[in-house]
RNA sequence: GUGGUUGUAGCUCAGCUGGUUAGAGCGCCUGAUUGUGGUUCAGGAGGUCGUGGGUUCGAAACCCAUCUUCCACCCCA
């Protein structure tokens, strides 16, 4: 049989694991800075939970659970008879694997209500599965990185949020660009010109701005049934600047001025000069998401050609298809596989990353193993991080074990060291021997 | 979900219009060097040519199906 992984899958090596535990251990060290608490929750949600909150796209890409037993004696029959794949699922499928991190939450924070301090702040790093056409990095399986606070609709959070991105990247030693915008003054630019009822539509338009062009832009809105004209205005509303320059263009929407003062509110909590990274208004920034309802962000890394590597923003009623009202919520989310393609471009990871084990013991004969055990043991208990050559194999070998795992150092034991006590350790950088006994061997490796 | 693309040794890839024993580089193993790695030299192992059908005297090559890879849409991380 030939080993094999399903289609969108990967496996990880030792070297790919540390470099994501080094940016998760970075993340995980700024959100409990901040007062946020990790949770988990189940690989599977029923399936309940999880259809109709992406839309009918989202309910495509869902990964289905076969219910067990005998399912097909309680399945739809007439589904089945009109081999409606559709219709039988909810008949055989009871679970399915979660689609993000956020409706799950969601889910959470209502059914945990009782136990849970609002505002609550939490972060989870886990997997989550869309079984989407995979491409380079895009997978049927892919971690996913979200920071929230729920319950409160204060703009602090906003701007604790984007301090949040700011300090993260600034210790992966990342530039980045924070993007914001906020889904009312979009809205605004739907009332400025009479387009209300095509707000949808107009915001999935825009969101493609930078992808395709203003021109494209426009044929895409005549294909929503947005005219030209109207569609150049859009463009035009765009190109501001500042708030006040939008401000003077939206009289006749509400909306959007409410947009504008929440902006503002946000600039007031951030002392610019205290970011590392840049902050910029961006009236285009749509954000594909329909549940954001406030402020949304963006991150996009400097100096390299790759997509968003961050996002997030308000979402004002998230829980009250589970149940619970007026709760309002902000979050952000982290492109943890992008993160990771931008920084192995830019040379970002410490190159000492993942060499751990500081020496190897090698033996030259069968008898030496006891010896070379017993003096791991004590090098162990001395807090260093050894590997022991598990047989007497030839010395070339076992050197070479430990230039591939780039251990720096081995000791050597034979007959002569046996009987004097005296170790050869051997910097495989050097290539330099010195002799010491197991103290004098521990307090050398200790600097 | 739509349209395309890819699959040959552990890895990266050659392999002509179908023709006899399927190749290279790197890696791996052995030896030169029976107590010392990275260099060098010599030798060696390793392949159901993704899988299943079909066409043919003959298929890695052509046809069909299927899986996989990557790409453009859709959508998104």
């Amino acid at each position: 049989m030939k080993p094999s992984i399903p289609k969108g899958t990967r496996d990880f090596l030792p070297s790919e694991v540390y470099k994501r535990e080094y940016i998760f251990n970075i993340i995980k060290r700024v959100f409990q800075k901040y007062g946020y608490v990790p949770i988990e929750t189940p690989t599977m949600e029923n399936l309940e939970t999880l259809t109709g909150k992406y839309g009918e796209e989202g309910d495509r890409l869902l990964f289905k659970v076969l219910n067990n037993g005998d399912f097909l004696a309680k399945a739809d029959k007439d589904a089945l008879g009109a081999m409606d794949s559709k219709k039988l699922t909810s008949s055989i499928s009871k679970r399915g694997l979660r689609y993000d991190l956020t409706v799950p939450f969601a889910r959470y924070v209502v059914q945990h209500q009782n136990d849970l301090q609002l505002p609550f702040k939490r972060y989870q790093i886990q997997p989550v599965w869309r079984a989407d056409r995979p491409q380079r990095g895009r997978y049927h399986e892919f971690y996913q990185c979200d920071v929230d606070v729920v319950g409160s609709d204060s703009l602090m959070y906003e701007a604790e949020l984007v301090q949040i991105y700011d300090e993260v990247f600034r210790s992966l030693g990342l530039e980045v660009e924070v993007l914001v915008n906020n889904r009312k003054v979009l809205f605004g630019f739907a009332e400025a010109l009479g387009l209300e009822d095509k707000f949808m539509p107009m915001t999935i338009c825009l969101d493609k701005l930078d992808k395709i062009g203003p021109e494209k832009v426009i044929i895409e809105l005549e294909k929503s049934g947005i005219e030209k004209s109207k569609g150049e205005k859009l463009l035009d509303f765009i190109t501001v600047k500042t708030l006040d320059e939008l401000e003077a263009k939206f009289e006749n929407a509400p909306t959007g001025l409410a947009g504008i003062k929440e902006l503002r509110q946000f600039h007031s909590y951030l002392n610019q000069s205290q970011s590392h990274n840049t902050i910029s208004f961006d009236p285009s920034l749509a954000r594909g998401l329909n549940y954001y309802t406030g402020c949304i962000f963006e991150v996009k890394a400097k100096g390299v050609n790759m997509g968003s590597i961050g996002g997030g923003g308000r979402y004002d009623d998230l829980t009250s298809v589970f149940g619970l009202k007026d709760i309002s919520g902000v979050g952000v989310s982290f492109g943890f596989a992008r993160i990771f393609d931008v920084m192995e471009e830019l040379k970002l990871f410490p190159k000492d990353i993942g060499n751990k084990t500081q020496i190897l013991i090698a033996s030259f004969s069968e008898g030496a193993l006891i010896y070379s055990f017993e003096l791991g043991t004590e090098l162990r208990k001395a807090g260093i991080s050894c590997d022991i050559y598990p047989s007497a194999a030839k010395m070339k070998k076992q050197l070479n074990y430990a230039n591939k795992k780039a251990i720096p150092f081995v000791v050597i034991i034979g007959e002569d060291e046996i009987s004097s006590g005296q170790w050869q350790l051997k910097n495989m950088v050097s290539g330099e021997q010195m002799k010491f006994d197991t103290a004098g061997l521990i307090k050398y490796l200790s600097n």
